[in-house]
DNA sequence: GCAGTGACCTCGT
DNA sequence: AACGAGGCCACTG
């Protein structure tokens, strides 16, 4: 058989995610909701949070990722609770109170970014 | 194959 | 406005 290995090519929904997740501009953030419909699964924003979990401690910026609400709920989920708030800030992201971005200055979907 | 889990979302009180 | 409960979906044991 042929072996086709293409790395952009995922097999579980997990490493959709994480795609997604890679592609998402410095600065900008996303929403679990976003991801999930762009994925083609709608009410799957839990398990998107579930492939984020996975991905904790790896190269991917999850902090750019957070609630409808702008929240940045995943921090505990950091090696520090700062951390997640430090990176954002540091890449230009402004906060519209405590522990949460402006989303509508930054939001970023991946359905009208993506192809 | 069933039951449990969860970094979400929405509705009802 | 704050709190609680249910629904949704993918993965694991």
């Amino acid at each position: 058989m042929m072996s086709r290995e293409e790395p952009e090519a995922s097999d579980s929904f997990y490493e959709r995610v994480w795609e997604v997740v890679a592609e998402i501009p410095r600065g900008r953030v996303t929403t679990y909701g976003d991801i999930a419909e762009y994925l083609g699964r709608r009410g799957a924003a839990r398990t998107v949070g579930w492939a984020l979990n996975e991905a904790a401690g790896s190269d991917l910026p999850c902090h750019r990722v957070v609630n409808r609400n702008g929240m940045l709920t995943g921090k505990k989920y950091f090696e520090t609770p700062h951390v997640m708030e430090e990176r954002l800030r540091s890449e230009g992201v402004a906060f519209a109170a405590e522990n949460r971005v402006d989303l509508e200055a930054h939001r970023w979907v991946p359905s009208e970014e993506l192809s």
